[in-house]
DNA sequence: CTAGCTTTGTGAAGTATTTCACAAGCATTC
DNA sequence: GAATGCTTGTGAAATACTTCACAAAGCTAG
């Protein structure tokens, strides 16, 4: 979060600023961002705040962005299509070496700037590719066997759209999104109307 | 979570589930699913477990999941779509009243179940259907604006997947899904290979 | 009705996270 | 070069969250 608004503020060609900006930008509180920081080293100038370009630099550093991950996309539904045509990721250094799916009918068809391929190629893909990332947005059934699958072709990180909980042995690293919960959340907001908000 | 697992079981006949069930299920542990329950009231019975069906039903309570909300969609790209079509929202109680866009060329195709409308009749359509939650679904420029707006019309709660800080009165509830940062805290996680994962 | 097994509900203990508050450092001005 | 005004970095305090551990129930069998 710190590095979109760093970045934001360097392409707007700001040199410094300070824990007090970002955690406005951010929607923190300053002292959330001194801390958050200095656990990764000590950024800042006393008197001045944090050299925007320098500490953006050392972030990407910090979240491994500095070379291209290899990402696979599994599932060529609406979610899929619309994490394989967005732009950001590859601006981010995520390249998506392919879109798979079971449907014999979107084989082979144009996705962005790649073609949907066929799920049986997944575990060759993943190993020649070395991908190591792969966006799991297909129907919860299947989720948990592809998983597995792709797991042991080389895939070493997941973020999972299918709306169900899944396994991964300790090596492996999972982030889902479940976006019927989201709502279910923002129901129990507007139910219970609590006087705090932001849960982001 | 908890409710997305208990109608699971429900669903196959299961009459109760102990709190160690739940959290193996949930991916968390048996005190944690206790006291969480017992924020809201004492549902278990001591050496059974949870009455799955009851406690459904309270949950959806608390959830304010007994009415249906309704919900507009803002932006008809990619990610709306697939939100659109997304038939898991229209069973859990959410109805989409509309889908809207800036775009001339999307305007009056349809959506789903829906037709894309034009922004124009976005606060308009808001106060006569009585929505209060949107989904936000466009390019972060517009996106404070346009929640601006829908506030004024009604709105109060956003699910917004713009890839930027949105700020909201008090009174309303905000919730942030940004997939580039997701990505990133994989990448993180990869990059310094933790012994930690699961972190949903 | 009692013994034995199971499982909840919950104070207390243990961790983790956030906020406070202030000394120390840097820039600018006079 | 000293005084002033900002702003960081960070221990300590305050909060929040999670786990432990066990008494209190409920169910089953005999």
């Amino acid at each position: 979060m710190y590095l979109r608004y760093l970045e934001d503020l360097d392409t707007r060609g700001r040199e410094t600023a300070s824990s007090d900006e970002l955690a406005q930008l951010c929607g923190t509180t300053p002292a959330q961002v001194r801390k958050d920081l200095s656990f990764f080293g000590s950024f800042g100038k006393r008197g001045l705040g944090y050299p925007v370009h320098e500490l953006s630099d050392r972030l990407r550093q910090i979240l491994g962005l500095e070379h291209e991950w290899r990402v696979v996309i599994i599932g060529a539904g609406k979610i899929g299509a619309a994490l394989a045509n967005y732009r950001g990721f590859l601006q981010r250094g995520f390249r998506v070496i392919g879109v798979y799916d079971n449907d014999e009918r979107k084989i082979g068809q144009p996705w962005g700037d790649a073609t949907v391929r066929s799920m049986k190629e997944l575990d060759s893909d993943i190993e020649r590719e070395e991908a190591r990332i792969a966006v799991l947005a297909i129907p919860a059934d299947d989720a948990q066997q592809v998983v597995d699958r792709a797991i042991r072709s080389g895939i070493r990180a997941i973020l999972n759209f299918a709306p169900t909980q899944i396994t991964v042995p300790p090596h492996v690293s999972l982030k889902s999104v479940n976006m019927a919960m989201e709502l279910e959340s923002l129901s129990f907001a507007l139910t219970n109307s609590f006087p705090e908000n932001e849960s982001d």
